[in-house]
DNA sequence: GAGGTGGTGATACCGTGTGTCAAATCCGCG
DNA sequence: CGCGGATTTGACACACGGTATCACCACCTC
């Protein structure tokens, strides 16, 4: 699970700053435990303007620190990245959990597709949407 | 290929009913060429108002007799279903073409997935992104 | 401490889509 | 044909997610 600090660390090795509103940001990300939306996220920043949440959030998905979460309805949801790896979700629609999965015969699927219609793949997303376990009954 | 008589078919079926205005928009469809957006729909169907081409897009699509698209960067197209089967999309980011595959093999891969985790999935998303083989070079 | 780079905030704006509500249309029935 | 109830439509306002602009500020380097 990346924290505050490995999140500060790939910041400044992509040549980024540290300012003190990116750690404020980081540290309300961290301090998450479900998906937010970025309206959530800059309730609790209410010294930081809207647009720099925006920013600085798909800064950290640029750099896999943050997971954009597409909903089956439409909406929008972040998460912490849990791995800096290639993953792909699993969304629940009664409690809003994410799991996190990867595995390579769907990509393989994925890159096999794109060969036979000879496309050059340059990036996929796929989005399950289902019940977990214990919203299931 | 689903014809416009093919979708009036489909929309008297399932308790709708066929109205010029869907005919007209219907009919604007099956002259797209390629992926379209609402807007560039609407501008087509000049007396026909904006809320009502959503509408009717959208319950298009609900039949299956139109595939949503969502981009690389986040906009939206449509495009007549090629098939009434399932499938997903391989998008071209040159020249926005759009080849639809289907996969056991994928889908193999996206239901194993979610019995690990424990889901009962609902639905899913899969999109890939790419050049196609005349965009490449 | 001067100057350049990058980051921030405010604000306006865009694209996609929905809610509301009155008016128009459609369709079956007598 | 005409009536009446259900659907559909248009106009408009609004919601939401996100970007553009631009002046200002902070930080780093010299």
């Amino acid at each position: 699970m990346s924290t505050p600090t490995d999140s500060a660390t790939r910041l400044a090795d992509t040549g980024h700053r540290l300012t003190a509103t990116r750690r404020a940001v980081l540290d309300a990300i961290a301090r998450s435990p479900r998906p937010f939306t970025i309206e959530e996220l800059s309730a609790r920043l209410p010294h930081i303007g809207r647009a720099t949440v925006f920013r600085t959030v798909k800064l950290l998905s640029e750099l896999d620190l943050v997971c954009r979460l597409p909903l089956e309805d439409g909406g929008v949801r972040y998460q912490r990245a849990g791995s800096g790896e290639h993953h792909h979700h699993l969304i629940c629609g009664g409690c809003g959990a994410v799991a996190e999965f990867s595995d390579p015969a769907l990509d393989d699927a994925i890159e096999r597709n794109a060969a036979v219609a000879g496309f050059a793949l340059d990036g996929h997303s796929a989005e399950l949407y289902g019940r977990c376990a214990s919203c299931r009954g």
